[in-house]
DNA sequence: GTCTATAGCTGGATAGAC
DNA sequence: GTCTATCCAGCTATAGAC
């Protein structure tokens, strides 16, 4: 069931593309000069653009949680490995310069009428969050702050959202590091 | 010193356009129809589309800013005005079906050369910030969180950006009253 | 399945009349 | 300063040969 090597390039610089150069702003001219295939084998593959950026959302997704828990296996306590999540944020945003969240970037150059699109990214944070529950669930919460167990689960999800931001908008890694500091306050 | 009426003109509908479509998905030519105006007259205002892009920017922080000052107002106690702040994105977001910050969508749909707009954009950041910070002042924190006043402000801030993407993408203010929530434990 | 050729449009920007 | 006419490069997508 092997997919086609073709679909795999394709899908392959499609990605470093449309991340790199937003997705509106890459041409499928562009996607088939440096994948090295022909228009009509881009559209065999994908009926349409839009599709292509279905693909990339479905890799991106999985490629990105793969990443984050084998960046987190050799953490053993919950409570590190929570505050891990934003070392590794920090370490993958460094990588490309700031550029931000794959799924945020996305997002913003969508018509609100991309629902199919919307809905991806939405299970992709949902899947993050139930993570982030796990997590705390496991942690005996000395709950300074009085904030339920939710709450501080939304509190990190949105402390990564925000300094992820931050981060691109500052093209430094201080909002992380900031966001990493308020949580570990939460903990 | 008032400008043409065919200046103003276009600024107000590609501001409305640049932020309902995005900047790259609108073109030159809806802007000059649905402002009325002929070809000529643009350029002649705007010598590039990144000139028309970087007054809305301008002209944006200013409403922005002066809306969110005139929220504030009839709110006299400087907790309830930072808490008041998450009210305003709330009514804001909905009146516009949570299409999320304006200055967050140009980011994320410019080049990273793009850098004159990216210091405008956090030039304006770092006027919030500041703004924060004076009402932080004015309170004596009873601190539960072991945080400085400065970390603070930064996770105010933080969960004010993060917020407002996450309740764009699940198109609703759940996120915006959950960060509320958060920082009244916070404060 | 992969190719080339091209349709059909729209993009940003310019020239020159008035 | 505002207009119309137009350039040319780019876009997404399709047709049809091999």
């Amino acid at each position: 069931m092997k997919e086609s090597a073709a679909k795999t390039r394709i899908l392959t610089v499609a990605s470093k593309l449309f991340y790199e150069q937003g997705y509106n702003s890459t041409g499928i001219n562009q996607i088939i000069d440096e994948a090295d295939i022909a228009r009509g084998s881009l559209y065999n593959h994908f009926p349409s653009k839009l599709d292509l950026l279905s693909a990339y959302i479905e890799q991106a997704e999985n490629l990105w949680f793969t990443a984050l828990e084998t960046y987190l296996v050799p953490i053993k306590d919950p409570r590190s490995k929570l505050l891990a999540i934003f070392d590794f944020r920090e370490e993958e945003q460094s990588k490309i310069a700031f550029r931000g969240c794959q799924f945020a970037k996305v997002m913003a150059e969508l018509s609100k009428d991309d629902l199919r699109i919307f809905e991806q990214v939405s299970r992709e944070k949902d899947k993050l969050k139930l993570y982030i529950k796990n997590l705390l669930a496991q942690i005996d919460l000395k709950n300074p702050s009085a904030l339920t167990s939710d709450m501080i689960c939304e509190a990190i999800f949105l402390l990564l959202e925000g300094s992820t931001v931050a981060a691109s908008l500052y093209k430094g890694e201080a909002s992380i590091k900031n966001a990493k500091t308020i949580v570990a306050a939460l903990l």
